[in-house]
Formats: C-alpha cells, sequence, structure tokens
DNA sequence: CTATTTTGAGACACTCATGTCTCGCTTGGG
DNA sequence: CCCAAGCGAGACATGAGTGTCTCAAAATAG
C-alpha cells in the first residue's frame, strides 16, 4: 500500500471542512493511513495545514487558466471561472474558513495573485460598460468566493443539485435574484 | 468591575472569528476578566461556545422581527432584512464557520426556525411574481448568509467601507452585477 | 464603617494531542 | 527466494489547554 499524497490532502480537506479542530488521528483515520506514516510525509499539523493551503491555491491557479478568465467575453469568462471553480468548492469553503493560513506569507501572497486576477476581470467587465461600476471588484471578488463556498456546503448538504450550483451561483451573481423586467 | 456577560460574548466572538481555535485564557484576556471568573459563568469552552450560539439565533430572530420581514414588499423586506441584519454580521460570520454548532440540537433548531422565515420570505416574493423562480429559497437564503458573512469579513479587512456594505449585499443580491439593459 | 459578595491571580493535577521512537509486518524489486 | 524499503501499530515523554481549588484584594450592600 503506497503513500497517496494526492489523496490524502483530499480526504483531510474533506474532514477538516466538517471539523474543523480534527485531531492528527482522525485525519490519518479518515484517510487511511497511520499516524506515523501521516507524521513522516507532513511533519506536524502545520505542515499538513500548509500543505493543502498551497494545494488550494494550485488548483484554484489552474482553474483560472483553464477558464481563461483574461480573454473573451467578461460575462462568459465568469460563467466559465464559475464553472471550473465549482470542482474545488469543497477546497475553498475550507480554504475559507481556515483564517489562520493567511499568516503564512506564502499562502497570503498565493491568494493576492489569485484576487488581482479575477478583480482584473471584473475591472475588464466594468471598463467595458458590461458590469456596473457601484459594486468593487473587491467586493465582487470576495462575494464570487463566498457565493461558490455557499453552493458548496448547499451540495453537500443536499440543499442544491449538485449540475445545478454552477448556474446558481452564475445567474445570482450576474443578474440577481429580481425578475427581469420586460 | 462587575461581570458584563454580553460584553464577554462579544469579545470572544470578536476573537474566536479572528482566530478559531483561541484558548480559554486568550478568550478571557481579549474579554478583560479572569480565566476563573470566565470559568465561572461559562463552565467549560462547550458552554460558552453554545451560549454564543444560542446568542446569536436570539439577535439574528430579533433582527428578524425589526425588519418585520413578513410585512409588505418582498423586495424593501430584503433590504431591510440585511440593513438589520449588518450589525451583527461579524456574529454571523463567526456562527457560519463554527459548525460544531450543527450537532447541539437547540441550536440547529434555531437555525431551522430562521431559515422558514427566511425562505418564507423569498417565497412570498416569488408567487408575487417579483422574485425569480428558477433560484430556490433554501439556495437564496445561504446565499443571502453567504454575502452578509462576507460583508462582514470585507468590512473587518478594510475592502469595504462599513456605510456601504449593506447596499453592496442588497444590490448584488437583487439585481446583480450586470449593468441595467436600458 | 463593616460585612458580604465577587473578582483576580495563581497553584495544582489531569487530560489529550502531539512528536518521536522502536519493532514487526507487508510489499515489491533483484 | 531473499532482501531492502515502506508502512502500521503501539509505547513513551512532552507540552499545551483545561478544570478545580484556595486566598487575597476589590467592589458592593447594609
Amino acid at each position: 500500500m503506497s503513500f497517496d499524497r494526492a489523496q490524502v490532502l483530499r480526504e483531510a480537506a474533506a474532514l477538516l471542512t466538517r471539523k474543523a479542530n480534527a485531531s492528527m488521528d482522525e485525519i490519518a483515520k479518515a484517510a487511511g493511513v497511520s499516524r506515523a506514516t501521516l507524521h513522516r510525509y507532513f511533519p506536524g499539523r502545520d505542515a499538513l495545514v500548509r500543505a493543502l493551503g498551497t494545494l488550494g491555491i494550485e488548483q484554484l491557479a489552474e482553474r483560472l487558466d483553464a477558464a481563461r478568465i483574461e480573454e473573451g467575453d467578461p460575462v462568459e469568462a465568469v460563467r466559465r471561472l464559475i464553472e471550473e471553480a465549482m470542482p474545488v468548492s469543497g477546497f475553498l469553503a475550507f480554504l475559507y474558513g481556515e483564517n489562520q493560513l493567511y499568516e503564512v506569507t506564502e499562502i497570503d501572497e498565493g491568494w493576492t495573485r489569485i484576487d488581482e486576477r479575477v478583480s482584473a476581470l471584473f475591472r475588464r467587465g466594468q471598463e467595458q460598460g458590461l458590469f456596473r461600476y457601484d459594486l468593487s471588484p473587491a467586493w465582487l471578488c470576495e462575494a464570487l468566493y463566498a457565493l461558490i463556498a455557499a453552493s458548496g456546503w448547499c451540495v453537500q448538504d443536499g440543499k442544491v443539485a449538485s449540475r445545478d450550483s454552477a448556474r446558481m451561483v452564475g445567474e445570482l451573481l450576474l443578474s440577481g435574484m429580481l425578475r427581469e423586467r420586460s
């Protein structure tokens, strides 16, 4: 039985999302490895959480690349971004609550880079006259994260179907909850 | 120096929002009381967190009453709700991340009651043809909480001005980020 | 002013998560 | 088949957080 680093990190993220202060023993059990082995690869809780943080950043950055948010129509770019980010919504929900991670410069810088890319998208949409000017890119950025995390929560809770989650987030963020005035 | 229960709970919530696993000693220091006194009124961490949970529920319920969400135009009711809930956004952000609280039946039931009231508001708006039918009340409910919590986070971070936060949430939730089609 | 109550500071033992170690077993390559 | 490497299980000490207690100081009531 070889050590699957990615699998362990996935299980750890899933558990820590549900139970923020789970012990290393619980994490090891959930990941299907012994506490000793877990400690061999992640020497200490900080190392594990930091690895989760950097992995989350990397995955999110990859999704931003895959969504090509710097290209084409901003509205469509936002929809692509949401569609791509939805599979990592669980991860994002975890990172969102682990506010101690922002004290790690490496992770804080990673978030700053991502924030800049997403904010640039919103700014581009504003400059093209598509997005409202009275909602700042920084706020839209945070709102996007919050809605994606919330949708991940809802899916995990059975309140929203998995295949609907991207549309729910996209429609609400872009068009709001009011009916179209025809 | 008398023991101000409400003040202690406020300080505890503020600290625990920033640092989820602060020690009882840190909480006591932040609240300006000794660890012994803190322990006299809240015998154990669970008791403190549970008190925070029930207080949050109570305050939120009071805000729902103050906003009179069962009366008048649903759109205006949503705006009133957001306006009223904003002062407790810090509390809500804390409760949102403390997922262990949902294991306490008392608190879980409190959330269920609040969810029902808010969902009823959204359903009423839908039945009056004001709100979109393709976004479920349950999802709108969660989205509202997420946006309020996110705005509280933004205000605390200096990304959004305090007096703008209610408008930011209300406009985004109701009308979305797209410019009006004129 | 005196008596009662309440609070703060600290000591103490206890629990639990953690870090580290050893040893036996399984797995896979030679 | 044998051997090296990796993993699991568990023991052990350590440290941080916690619950409980005592006693003196401070606040409050009478």
